[in-house]
DNA sequence: AGCAAACCCCAAATCGATTTGTCGCCCGGC
DNA sequence: GCCGGGCGACAAATCGATTTGGGGTTTGCT
């Protein structure tokens, strides 16, 4: 490492000097050169799509074995116009939800030869409709897309081309669209119920902006109406899906009725119920004791807050394993109809904070 | 929704209809035909290689736009040898350094007109190379290798074949592989000699799995020396990186001597800490009052965790960017020449757990 | 021996762009 | 009036594979 230049972090590097004579690639036809051969059989031989006489594909395998020959995959794709690519489209990858997502998708696809293009739109529809033609133009084989609407980025132009895509969430009603799903408002309605079992003097909820996350606010409500309670429109306050939303947005609750604070709050997401149990400790309130907590997502750090949280598990990693193969069964021929849905169960998760 | 199909997640899909007529993309040839031009002349608006006239480039934009076209991004990458695709590979995107480490390089390459493709490979040797052979297969532009072992994986072979490589942590000493590091070593020593500033009676470390991480062991080593203390061997265990590694680790170190627990713990990772936490919780053991903790990387879940993480910043966000521009600076053929480092810094942050 | 059916292999077209050499045209200068 | 030069467009080659029609040789059967 000593020999190395070493830059400060901002430094902008020097112009160099020129670059080595790149040796390119061996090519298919420098294979058929050596082994005597023309280029269709080494493609025969390689595809297994004709056959070949057993001493002919003796003396390409040799061929290639020496000379270190690799398809060029770019070369292919033109040809086969199959990239075996498929595009992963995320609003941040950054957000462990998303980063299991991912990493269920690439499992699942995983020994199906296929690789993964990853896309991050910050939920940005600009970004998100550039990416969709991005990833068409790469010619990716597959989309999974988890934006935030599916319609209005743009998600029939590649299902109208014939490039299979799979919605994680709220899809939409495209005849050849698949979409994987969580039933979020049967998760919330749930969660709820279970705060509504201690009986609180008032129960609030911190929602996401709207019209996002409407399923988890419907669940909430309806477990409400169903116990024959009201809710007070002040309990019902809105946060920025992340910690620091939710510690504020528990904030506003807790000044908005002086004397009058909530005993039981549900959180459209696990960050958000984390912030708000630090604005509760804050207020020097305790959790579950002055105030029960409850998230939705079960994410790692779930288990890490003190009191460890109650919440609803989304099962990201299965999400993405479930959109992966439907992918692979249409990408495989195995499955070309209408478009299906996948649901997924999300049970409530009950731990110590509410 | 409801005229979609409905499958259990693990319904097998049944066998469908023939799939529609595929409009085939339209090509530059189409464009030419309408425009009334060559497709060399579409080419050169595109690119602006060579001087077009100001009507002519009219009817071919307006062509295109009448066309909707879209160039063939893999054509293309044949042609030019580019796929303005760079290769993103990390042990588990999962882990939210590593997601966030891809974020930053993909926000460093944005707007350079770079996409990524994100390869898992677990840290197993074997992926390592199978990806590495599969970026360069598909013509990757540039590689981002967080490897456990760069060499081994092969690092060099994209690097000799001019693809340029930037490696993550430990880097090689190959003259044309660029690397971003952070100082292990000095962050572990701080933060070890933080801990000893209180005088601790006895000293432990949770160490990663052998010969992984060995700059934080000797940085802690390293501190230990210089306080004039030795090290109990029975108080240097070693944990799998994650939360129940650690945990359990702690767990042999709180038995190991009975009656004779440690006071501080220094731990390679925050993941260990958090474990260690647990297990020093279970034990009925507080912190830091009865033991102080500190460990490495200030992840999100660092400031979850009660008490809050003393630990070590890793700033995983600004070595992908950095790794990011190394590669840009390469591509664009700013620089071309000898292997570079940059090493960011490690600052030891300081909070209530130790 | 004669003939058809396998059996192997190859030449050439193709995928959709980029790149380069060339050619025609028009203008201005001597 | 002739020539040099710049401008603008095109034809054809190229990137590296796959695909397909067809041709030559061998095999098998009567």
């Amino acid at each position: 490492m000593a020999a190395k230049r070493t830059l400060s972090p901002g430094a902008a590097p020097a112009h160099g000097a020129a670059r080595l004579p790149e040796q390119s690639r061996v090519t298919i036809n420098q294979v058929a050169a050596l082994a005597g051969v023309s280029p269709t059989t080494v493609s025969h031989v390689l595809s297994g799509k004709r056959l070949v006489a057993e001493d002919t594909r003796g003396a390409v395998r040799e061929a290639i074995r020496t000379l270190g020959y690799r398809p060029n995959h770019v070369a292919r794709s033109l040809r086969t116009r199959r990239s075996h690519m498929i595009a992963i489209i995320v609003p941040d990858i950054t957000n462990p939800f998303y980063s299991v997502l991912t990493r269920g998708v690439a499992d699942a696809l995983d020994g199906q030869d296929y690789g993964t293009y990853v896309c991050n739109t910050d939920g940005i529809l600009d970004r998100e409709a550039t990416f969709l033609d991005d990833v068409l133009d790469r010619g990716a084989d597959g989309i999974v897309l988890a934006a935030i609407d599916a319609a209005s980025a743009g998600a029939l132009k590649p299902a109208d081309m014939g490039v299979p895509v799979v919605c994680v969430g709220r899809g939409l009603d495209h005849p050849r669209i698949d979409v994987v799903t969580i039933d979020d408002e049967s998760g919330s309605y749930e969660a709820t119920r279970h705060l509504l079992a201690r009986d609180p003097d008032r129960i609030a909820m911190i929602q996401g902006p709207s019209p996002y996350g409407a399923q988890r606010v419907s669940g909430f409500t309806r477990a409400v109406a169903d116990a024959d309670r009201t809710i007070d429109p002040a309990y019902m306050v809105t946060g920025d899906w992340t910690r620091h939303g939710g510690s504020e947005a528990m904030h506003t609750i807790l000044t908005a009725r002086p004397g009058k604070t909530p005993d039981a709050v549900f959180c459209a997401n696990d960050l958000m119920a984390i912030g708000a149990i630090d604005a509760l400790r804050d207020a020097g309130l305790t959790v579950p004791g002055d105030v029960a907590v409850a998230g939705f997502d079960d994410v790692d750090a779930a288990t890490i807050v003190h009191p460890p949280l109650t919440t609803v598990l989304n099962p990201a990693y299965d999400i993405g394993v479930s959109a992966g193969r439907l992918l692979v069964s249409r990408l495989s021929g195995e499955y070309d109809g209408e478009g299906r849905e996948v649901p997924l169960p999300c049970p409530l998760v009950v731990r110590a904070s509410g």
